[in-house]
DNA sequence: TGTACATCAGTGAACGCGCGTTCACTGATGTAC
DNA sequence: TGTACATCAGTGAACGCGCGTTCACTGATGTAC
């Protein structure tokens, strides 16, 4: 990806990026057209490879520009500040909540990069780090709160909740825009996970 | 799908469906052509559009007839014969390292199942009809052991663990080939995997 | 049992559409003197 | 401050490749009498 030179091209490419996420996020689809990204940036072909040398390079720009924010979003929303006097309990019951709403908001662009995961792995490596990240900030907290904590290893305990919760938060994103599975809401799900991470991590649940 | 009037073409058929798996297997991408299809059948274009209207009617029958497999081998897995005299958490572990084996071995085609399944929504609910048949399936396990579990709806209970389970490993599977989470091997996932599940369902598990 | 005919099955060259990419050109911005 | 020149940025018609799909034809199998 050849960076901009003036701020003018900046905003091109800019403004390519957010046009491709638009399209992704309204028609979930890996299937996206240069013509249709350049369209509705209201830019051309042309200006598209002055800045990127092909299709998938602005896909990977775009997916490396998400994780970043995601990241971003995960540092912010992970604060050991913002959790003082939560017990984790609580602070499982709303992250887990919370990372399901992100799901939920960004569904779009979480299937068509998941698409993009399974056909080139380097999406699923920025995925993984992306994981990494989190778990690594989720530690933090589990760390300040490791009285509450059963589980012997709070690095792998912190990586494996993590794990647990992106996988059926995202899998279950995916897989279940149409059809869901009878007995089994949206709402269910997230409660049931709640519980099964805080019984993982060897708190004692809020009720029961 | 025309469905064939001869053994010869019924044969046929099937060296499509069997080619297209290798090559999936093989390739683990979602790209393929139909000419690579027929040619590794050592069929023909012409027999290939005979059988099938276009070429994704090919990869939704074949990811049918995997589907129909993944669960005929999850009802002899989880027949209540075959663990008489097993304890839940034997079930559990068992269940779980039989299904990562099940991940690895079929690694290509999960890949690009996953990959059409953000694609096709026809996929993705293929997949939803599968988990809740093996959800069906492992409940009847945890109804002939109801009293090693402290859950109180086994109903919701088997649903969120197969959901579990098979978000792990099937979404892992796809995100960690390449890079592997540092502190996270593959077998040390299964083992934490296994806890959890035990820990969620209320076995006390073996040893801890 | 043999012949004629109908239908099923298979072949592969040719077609054509769509989409990624190029390129000759115009316009905008920055710089030197 | 103004003019000349260089580089950056943007335009969109045209190209061409690849791949899905069609189709006119050949061969195989089944059926009627």
């Amino acid at each position: 990806v050849k960076p901009p030179q003036q701020a003018r091209s900046q905003k091109t490419l800019e403004r390519l990026l957010d046009a491709a996420e638009e399209l992704i996020s309204q028609k979930a689809s890996t299937a996206l057209t240069v013509s249709e990204i350049v369209g509705r940036a209201g830019s051309s072909v042309g200006a598209f490879y002055a800045r990127f040398p092909d299709k998938e390079a602005l896909l990977a720009t775009l997916h490396t520009r998400s994780c970043g924010e995601a990241l971003a979003t995960a540092e912010v929303a992970l604060e050991p500040q913002r959790w003082q006097g939560a017990n984790l309990a609580r602070v499982v019951s709303d992250v887990v909540r919370f990372t399901a709403r992100m799901c939920e908001d960004r569904l779009g662009l979480l299937v068509a990069f998941v698409g993009h995961a399974a056909m080139d792995s380097s999406f699923a490596e920025r995925r993984t780090r992306l994981e990494v990240g989190i778990a690594e900030l989720f530690q933090r907290l589990l760390v300040i709160r490791r009285h509450e904590v059963t589980h012997p290893d709070l690095d792998l305990a912190a990586a494996v909740a993590i794990r647990m919760v992106l996988s059926v938060l995202e899998y279950g994103a995916v897989m279940n825009r149409g059809l869901e599975a009878p007995n089994l809401t949206a709402e269910r799900t997230i409660a049931e996970l709640v519980f099964a991470v805080t019984r993982y991590l060897g708190v004692e649940p809020r009720q029961k």
